[in-house]
DNA sequence: CCGCTTGTTGACACGCCGCCAATAGGCCGG
DNA sequence: CCGGCCTATTGGCGGCGTGTCAACAAGCGG
């Protein structure tokens, strides 16, 4: 009897791609970009390290690959929004996006906060394309359809100052959820009355 | 006549610390902190690699020094504020924010936002002091002397607001100023009339 | 049971980083 | 003016992380 864990084993290359980037994700998620090596990787799916190669090419489209898994969120029941007045909806769209972001937070709010590599172009790409899409969704739900590109600029701008509030509830433990709920559905309300005529 | 630029040349400790300090800082601003190699900081500096870790240590702890001079902001002018009611003073450091952020905008919105290196332990300890200064700013501008831990965390939120919007205005170039200008004040007005009676 | 496709491996070359003994710049006393 | 000493500065060594590529073998088809 062999102590060898893993013998050569062949998969097909869609199975080891996915499992590969399941431990990535965990990996970096946990640690930063800079503190994960693709030899951590590698060990912990139990592979060679040029493998990760084969499948990804470098290092940097692996945690890009990573970054799109983590952003990536189920936009399922948004359209199952309750339609009555611009209150009772803004409470609305408030209390799902604090379910979304508690479920999978460690994932979303530090993948959000560019966990280890901003100012590298893709990934902040990719960051632009969900924090375009959680505005859409707040855009949305406070029933604008047509939005001028100043008022989605200032949609993305709500969406950072929910992501900064969760935070301070999620990570930092200061805030409770109701005084998140509070603040950010006071805080659209103004945006949404005051702020959006000028767009 | 040598072609050598660069004869060996003794300088004070200082003045040698506060040059390398310098290159550092403009290479880490325009490209992030992986793509920066000590390597390059040392031949635009035109000094030898080791010289960098004799006086900064570790890569990292260069990269902090950097990270803390970005975020060190003249906090004069604020005793300046005029003093008249809620609506001026959130109109006045709203203003001085805006002037700050425009100036060094280069070096200050991208080193709050981590610009290459979040996840890091003393990394974000010093972007936490920055918030924290700025949160402060906020709080005693609005005057609010005395604070809870929930109204020191809401603070916090709105810088977190106020950076995501101002990156809308100065790098994505979608918000003008005046907007800008109008959705902070009528944001932070909601804020202190309506969500920190919670704390 | 054999051969072929191709998933998988191991090693090679290169660049970056931290460290340290050796070197020389330039002030200072004679 | 000059020799000696302090120390700022250098260059190279060892180790590690990454990308590449030819060689290997797992497992299916004949």
């Amino acid at each position: 009897m062999s102590i060898e864990v893993g013998q050569r084993r062949r998969f097909s290359p869609d199975a080891r791609r996915e499992q590969i980037l399941a431990v990535a994700v965990r990996l970096f998620g946990e640690r930063g970009y800079a503190e994960v090596s693709t030899t951590d990787v590698a060990r912990e799916a139990g592979v060679a390290r040029g493998l990760i190669n084969h499948y990804f090419g470098t290092k940097k489209e692996l945690y890009l690959e990573v970054i799109r898994v983590m952003l990536t969120v189920p936009p399922v029941a948004l359209a199952s929004l309750p339609p009555g007045d611009l209150p009772t909806r803004a409470d609305a769209i408030v209390g799902w996006f604090l379910d979304v972001v508690s479920r999978h937070s460690r994932s979303w709010l530090a993948a959000i906060t560019a966990g280890g590599m901003a100012g590298d172009a893709e990934v902040d790409r990719a960051i632009d394309s969900a924090v375009d899409a959680a505005a859409d969704a707040v855009l949305t739900a406070v029933g604008i359809t047509t939005s001028t590109p100043a008022m989605h600029a200032m949609a993305r701008s709500y969406v950072g100052l929910a992501t900064s509030t969760a935070r301070e509830w999620l990570q930092r433990g200061v805030l409770t959820r109701a005084q998140v709920h509070r603040l950010l559905t006071a805080t659209l309300l103004t945006m949404v009355t005051q702020v959006f005529g000028d767009a």
